[in-house]
DNA sequence: ATATGTTGATAGTAATACTATTAATTTTGA
DNA sequence: TCAAAATTAATAGTATTACTATCAACATAT
């Protein structure tokens, strides 16, 4: 029997100015921004307006963040962090590699669910953030300097993981990178276009899904 | 022997006040945008700095574009035009299923070159603008009254032209629509991390790239 | 010669993305 | 438990952005 709120991961530390899990306020910060980047988009999303959601000051905000942009960063490394530690959970004590892909797939491309044991993060909705809000993080004229700054590191270590089951399946394959990244990216992006591009997507089809496509598509490419 | 100049799309009717093909100040305002977003990056492009950079006031530029998003959206339709016009050429005439499919992919994967019978656009920088900012187009709030009003088409259609050769390839596969756009999405995602996030690439070493990987790829998910 | 359309120049507004300062409140720890 | 330290709130202020409005200058077309 696991408490819930247990569940804590080390987030670069360049990414905030004091950490937000530790404070209330900080707490707020994190549960509500998530809430309102979902409800206007982030593009909308500012200091200010979280500021009077969650009653509070918008110069508070800053003395945790410096802009909103470091606030996305976090809650993907976040994210991120979630995800590969769901992928790790999930091929404990699994021994075959392609039982392994498959599970380790599915983590990665499957509907995400809230998951009670985070008490201020509600990890469906972070994830239709990270679908619809994440690639503005990377491209950006700032991605080599933020690179080096570590700040994409935890998404390239879930895409490193998926690679390696990849190549552990088929060591003869030569794009297990590649393949990685583009299931990765591609199931964001799949995600998205089933909810507002249903012309170019087949998962409009009860039996289909983005998990299942990838699954089938990855043992072909890999057999 | 073909003239230069004269390659022309029409363009949604709604992505401008003003067609920018039918003046010197238009065209100017198609060049030098597609220069100073590659070079300064969408955010930080205004049509102030565009003003002072072709000579002309920032009022004049609102008389073609609503704003910079709408902008993007022209540039955008532009691309995915020549693109699709590309891909039509490159199957004219051959009855090959499979040898459609290779030339087609091949279009819409690899590395871009200008194209000298456009005179004022520059195919390899709008490639790039498309490569970092074409996502920043459709994650937006706006999305589904803008993809009625029909921002999004060409692009719908080229991967649905895609869709359509996968689906001559092999007509029991099932997910020829999402494979279609996981082809079209991902080939601007790797031509990214390529540049940007090597260590999640295979494309560093000579002998392979992009437009290669997903040609093989599509063979075996097809067979 | 006059009407029309295009462009340029200037001004102005509301919102954004902050920074700085000071006051109020809470926490802490000696 | 009282004082010091830290945190937060409130306010003000700045530069930039993303526009809109107005009017004058100029070219063109009839």
């Amino acid at each position: 029997m696991k408490l819930p709120g247990n569940l804590r991961f080390t987030i670069n530390e360049k990414l905030f100015l004091k950490d937000p899990e530790s404070s209330d306020l900080g707490r707020k910060i994190l549960k509500h921004s998530i809430l309102m980047i979902d409800e206007i988009g982030f593009d909308a999303f500012t200091f200010k307006k979280l500021g009077e959601c969650i009653g509070s000051n918008e110069s508070s905000i800053y003395r945790y963040f410096e802009n909103k942009h470091k606030l996305l960063l976090y809650l993907s490394s976040w994210y991120w962090s979630w995800v590969e530690y769901r992928m790790l959970f999930a091929i404990q004590n699994i021994d075959d590699s392609k039982e392994k892909l498959h599970r380790v797939v599915y983590e990665v491309t499957c509907e995400v669910k809230d998951d009670i044991r985070t008490e201020y993060i509600d990890e469906a909705v972070l994830n239709r953030i990270i679908i619809s809000e994440y690639s503005k993080a990377f491209l950006t004229k700032e991605v080599d300097t933020e690179n080096k700054d570590g700040f994409f590191l935890v998404y390239k270590k879930v895409i490193s993981l998926l690679a390696n089951i990849i190549a552990e399946v088929n060591p003869e394959y030569p794009y297990s990178k590649s393949l990685a990244s583009s299931v990765v990216v591609g199931a964001l992006n799949q995600h998205f276009i089933k909810r507002h591009f249903k012309s170019i997507t087949d998962f409009s089809e009860p039996d289909k899904n983005v998990a299942s496509f990838y699954i089938q598509t990855l043992d072909k490419i890999l057999l």
